[in-house]
DNA sequence: GGTTCGGCTTAACCATTGTTATCCTGCATC
DNA sequence: GATGCAGGATAACAATGGTTAAGCCGAACC
């Protein structure tokens, strides 16, 4: 199939592209494919043949530790997002991605993103910009985990979701669905499953959310932003000539 | 001023360069400048019209916190890295570079990058790589900090800069200089500075570190690694053809 | 050589978070 | 509708980390 139109948008939402380059893009054959929850989309492996991109769904990079048999997600994707594309230029991914909740994706191979590369600059550096907004995500949560105590953490992980959703037009209104249990915000804030709870409550108690199975509903915006310190600025949510 | 060497053994490292982009790394012209302890390096700027590389001592990526006066750092760098190559192309970095103890880099223009990416797709695969890198360790930290207890979250942080600056040849037999305060390890895993103190006392009775001023030396290696998890794998220190 | 200062060290006490255990609820299954 | 089960909620207690305060030590300065 052809390449869907999120990673475009998510593109032209940050630079412009001629014609040229919107037709180059459209060229990409991709390979479809759905999953179902907790299904590996992406296996830990040495040398990586292609990278996939979100088209509906939540996915996880997750880092199983050695001894602990627990595991770490060190960051969350939604549509639009180059999962993996990183690990076109890198030796090898220390992760694995995981569908969380049904996730549907599609397959780029690397040779075609090899021969794209090869010839166009410009396009190269926006499929890069892709990867170091990826890593501006990773910092502020980083700064976030030095920062903020679990509640405020965990609030600032939803409202950075929340951000994300509404900017690929997934989540209006200030609600949104999140497919995660809380054993799983436990693997990524680092805190223990009850410990996620206790902030579950005190964000509840607050008035700042409501929460039911999957569904997420923000209140009180203003208030939650306060809490966590959120400024979307990170997401890099402006056009420029790159 | 011509490229160092330093970045370029970088890429060697990694992968192979034919002479013609050895011979168009060597054309780039760079600025070279000192910095004392604490300088500001690179400013948090809405777009950056260069990018440095750290030639000798450390430097770091602060982030300032709002309401608490008080900073995060997100990344430590040693010579040979390519400290915000990412600022190439994002719109703006929430961050701030000083130089931890006394630094030397050097400066490369955006537009000499622009030009040598236009031409030059594989060195330019190169260079998305090792922001990448950069990447790579932000996760690790971030797993780290989701798995780790104070001495070893403390413990893991000195194994990756022994490692990183064994790589580039500027330490050896398991010492190092560190020019970071206990207040700057604070801002970098996420506690109090007495916390650190206490990590710090907890590695010396174990016999694990001598550490007295800005010297550290690593006593028992596997012991050390073995309390960190520490893996270095995703240094990604491998050579392959990218 | 005394003074000052910043950073390291330690201790006592308090706050936050982890652990273990139990119960509740909703859903799937039969 | 009884059963089993997984995930959420809660409580009691233990461990980890933060805060405040004070002493120590070496370098820089006069």
């Amino acid at each position: 199939m052809a390449l869907s139109d999120y990673f475009i948008r998510f593109l032209e939402r940050r630079d412009k592209l001629s014609d040229e380059e919107r037709a180059r893009l459209a060229d990409i054959t991709t390979e479809r494919k759905s999953f179902a929850s907790g299904d590996v989309i992406v296996a830990r492996e040495v040398v990586a043949e292609r990278s996939c991109l979100m088209l509906s769904g939540m996915s996880a990079r997750i880092h199983v530790l050695p001894r602990s048999k627990d595991r770490v997600i060190t960051a969350l994707h939604v549509p639009g997002d180059f999962v993996d594309l990183h690990g076109f230029v890198l030796a090898g991914l220390a992760h694995t991605v995981i569908a969380m909740g049904p996730a549907e994706v599609e397959f780029v191979s690397h040779d075609q993103l090899r021969e794209l590369t090869n010839e166009w600059p410009h396009l190269t550096r926006l499929l890069w910009m892709s990867t170091t907004i990826d890593a501006a995500v990773h910092r502020q949560w980083l700064v976030a985990a030095a920062s903020l105590r679990s509640s405020a953490h965990l609030a600032h992980l939803l409202c950075e979701l929340y951000t994300r959703l509404n900017s690929v037009g997934a989540a209006q209104d200030h609600r949104y669905i999140l497919p995660l249990l809380q054993r799983d915000l436990a693997n990524i804030l680092g805190y223990s499953p009850i410990h996620i709870n206790r902030a579950v409550r005190d964000l509840r108690e607050r008035g700042l959310i409501r929460w039911s199975g999957t569904e997420v509903q923000i209140l009180d915006w203003p208030g939650i932003t306060a809490l966590a310190q959120f400024r979307p600025d990170y997401l890099d949510l402006e056009q420029l000539n790159r």
